[in-house]
DNA sequence: ATCGCTTTTGACAATCATTATCAATAAGCC
DNA sequence: GGCTTATTGATAATGATTGTCAAAAGCGAT
């Protein structure tokens, strides 16, 4: 049976205070930094299991770590600043649309998509010329 | 400058060999199987080399892993078998619309995507019930 | 073809995120 | 209050990737 713990319960509300993706590991020193004594493998099970379930969201950074973000549930896609890591849910029907098409186009089957967008939000445009 | 040695023309023909995506590891041990004693730490420089110079594909899978893969210049994304790796390259012109569109409506600058669509391909359809 | 300067290689150590281990602890149920 | 068992947490283990640095090539000039 699952059980309901304080652990768990704050690993949910530490999520929740964050606005863009966070690692596990920053996810602990945050609940570390608050006081809490909990564990770090507890935080990746407790981060794992929210994702699993559906309350967070989780995808990989270029840099391969595992990022998690609590959000609302159905499916969506993000966009992401690359500098403050603020996130906005997107509504991608379009994509959805096409991702379908393009599977069975080519007779795959359970086709899952990965579609995130990265780029510099208003407040953290940075001073670089268009260079690309 | 940078010099030509043939474990880079080694790294590249292997990759060429490849229908689907390859870790840096696997592609180390195929080397190693077809004779060559080319070092682990040099394919992982040859694969990201040649990813930066737009010789090469790279992405994360779902496990964290960073895959490469031959591909032909120009933007475009993939549809990945799960199974046995088979990667097709498709356009996805609705998408780039779609990701321009919703960049510029949250006032995100200097936008790129990750696309990629993950399933089954026709030969490796899993003997699995319609459960999700 | 050789020399010399530099880049590249490769074996191995180091790093870093994540997972497994397992005894101690604490939930939920009686 | 106890009992049973899931959960915790400190730490070890794992596994991919990167750093290190002496030895081994590349490439241009001679």
């Amino acid at each position: 049976m699952k059980r309901n713990t304080w652990q768990r319960d704050a690993v949910r509300a530490a999520l929740d205070t964050q606005l863009g993706f966070v690692s596990a590991q920053n996810l602990h020193s945050s609940l570390r930094t608050t006081g809490s004594h909990i564990g770090l493998a507890t935080v990746y099970r407790a981060l794992s299991d929210l994702a699993s379930e559906g309350e967070a969201d989780s995808l990989q950074s270029p840099e391969g770590e595992s990022l998690y973000r609590a959000c609302s549930s159905g499916h969506h896609h993000h966009l992401i600043c690359r500098s403050c890591g603020l996130a906005v849910e997107v509504e991608a029907d379009d994509v959805e649309v096409w991702a379908k098409k393009v599977a069975s186009l080519h007779g795959f089957s359970q086709a899952e998509h990965v579609v995130d967008v990265f780029g510099y939000c208003s407040s953290c445009v940075p001073a670089v010329k268009e260079s690309a």
